[in-house]
DNA sequence: TGAACATATTACCAGACGTTCATATGATTG
DNA sequence: CAATCATATGAACGTCTGGTAATATGTTCA
């Protein structure tokens, strides 16, 4: 009882539910998910070390970067739970912002052909300048 | 999005999430909430009213007493998120525990043709003495 | 080695939350 | 009406939590 309430606490807070639903799109390191979601390093780093303890993701270092996904082998709970949010989010502005941010960056990125965090520094700002023009 | 985190942060309240199981599976008062789950009237009240503002419940009123159950016409995600709850939780301690208790709170009911507080003060304290025997 | 960088961690604060105790409301009954 | 009862509400509390700023860790590369 305690153990599905304490999942569902973890998805009850928006920057981690925004997190798991861009993860569960695709692969992506700390600096990217910064980018795509525009909250501070410190936050994002919290929280993924959140949603690690509860095992939700996989983690791949490569350099200096660390690169999360969500695990494959996922409990039925959690992978239910996210499924059911995928659809019901699948309208939501928020997300469907953070996804359009996700391809942008990917485009960002294979354009300049970098992944650290000055790139997505810039492409945050430039994110902004669109969404208050 | 923050909508979304709201229904999930409702659930993920332990005492929520088993006024709410044990409403999906019966209409009942406030007195037999009490009775079920060994919790205070305030608690059950409070929680109740958490749940009835964010659209999960229907109210009827008979006499004195206050007959709570989920709406029928609950919003997708209130009722896959209950759909899935429930079956992750069908063999959990607590839960069944509470499952037990709404039978043998029925019958004692049965038995004592009554429905008052002092009835379920009376269950309650044998319960107790059960668990703990 | 040391500078630069990505990520993790710590300390800290303001606000939210769960719970309890006491009291209010509103209906029933004598 | 007064008393009783079920439920709702309010005040007060300790605790937890989301967020930030500053700092530490650990890797890469010159």
């Amino acid at each position: 009882m305690k153990m599905a309430a304490d999942i569902l606490k973890l998805l009850a807070d928006p920057t981690r539910l925004r997190i798991v639903m861009v993860l569960s799109k695709k692969e992506l390191c700390v600096c990217q998910i910064m980018g795509v979601l525009e909250v501070s390093q410190s936050l994002v780093s919290k929280n993924l070390r959140l949603l690690d303890a509860a095992g939700f993701l996989r983690e791949r270092k490569e350099g200096k970067l660390v690169f999360y996904s969500l695990r494959g082998d996922l409990p039925v709970l959690h992978r239910r739970l996210i499924a059911v949010l995928t659809e019901s989010l699948a309208k939501n502005r928020v997300l469907t912002g953070d996804l359009q941010s996700l391809r942008d960056c990917e485009e960002f990125q294979k354009r300049t052909g970098k992944c650290d965090m000055k790139t997505f520094g810039e492409f945050m700002r430039r994110n902004k300048q669109r969404k208050t023009a």
